[in-house]
DNA sequence: GATACTAGGTTCCAAAATGGAACCCATCAA
DNA sequence: TTGATGGGTTCCATTTTGGAACCTAGTATC
């Protein structure tokens, strides 16, 4: 069983693994949420090397999480924007802050706050059910794989 | 930077990463969501080799996300089970799943479909405001990171 | 005109992690 | 006595990483 094959399992966790499943990537989408958007920006903020972030770049973009367009002519300058289908991870980024947050804390580096514009509320990201609305818990939740369901939890 | 150094970065996501950020942990969270609790089920589900699945339970049992317990004497024989701490990683994992299903999809092999207990209706996740309910989206959060807040996306 | 700097990479090597297979150990069943 | 089961560990070859140096085009500086 090798790297990319996580890619074929009929499982959309695994597929989703095979492209953001390394300790860099999540972090690259991290920062990219954050604003940022240039090669030397990653490298130094995050501190990886530069072609293995020259590799996880090219992969972001090669699945259409990233775009890379010219910012600049003479020279050519290039710039790592979030796709849709990038901005789309972002209830990712939150469920990854907000388990973080309460269980790997670290005393006095506090956790983030999370503000909501919308309410004005400090508050915590809650996975809900689209229908009722309901926060969601395993045993509340069957998963149906085109056999017979499956109670998780 | 090596391997290990996400873990005292002061974010919750790099810190999360730090134990969750590769190929394999979050399969394995997946499937004890599942029901699995045995080391040959894993490995024979996840086709991953034995002595990288061994590491892997035990960074998870060390980091209290699993916990090891006999189920038998004679042999003596034990199994891993989810803490508080590994299920509270449920909507991670259902916020990766979401995001496989709409863009990692592969025609044939569609979907898992959820149906919520409560409401007894198909649903998909949602990650809301815990103060107001609504739906978060990345402009109308802003991360308080001790110093000025930050707009997100 | 020579030098240095910037952004975005690529190339090289050594170290670390992984895949694959074989092996180990205690117990139980045939 | 042989074989199977469950949960590992050991060994070696292959891959992936970390770290550092180097490359390239254009721009700025001396």
């Amino acid at each position: 069983m090798k790297w990319q094959d996580t890619a074929d399992m009929p499982c959309p966790v695994a597929r989703t693994l095979s492209v953001m499943g390394d300790r860099w990537t999540f972090l690259v989408i991290r920062n990219a949420f954050m604003g940022m958007r240039r090669f030397e920006a990653f490298q130094q903020s995050l501190g990886l090397t530069r072609h293995v972030l020259a590799g996880r770049l090219g992969r972001l973009v090669e699945q259409g999480i990233l775009s890379r367009q010219p910012y600049q002519q003479r020279p050519l300058r290039h710039e790592y924007r979030l796709t849709d289908k990038g901005k789309d991870l972002y209830p990712v980024l939150l469920s990854l802050s907000s388990w973080g947050d309460r269980w790997m804390g670290q005393g006095e580096t506090t956790a983030f706050r999370l503000q909501h514009a919308s309410c004005g509320h400090n508050f915590s990201p809650v996975m809900c059910c689209s229908e009722c609305g309901e926060a969601l818990r395993p045993r509340e939740v069957q998963i149906m794989t085109g056999a017979e369901p499956q109670l998780v939890g």
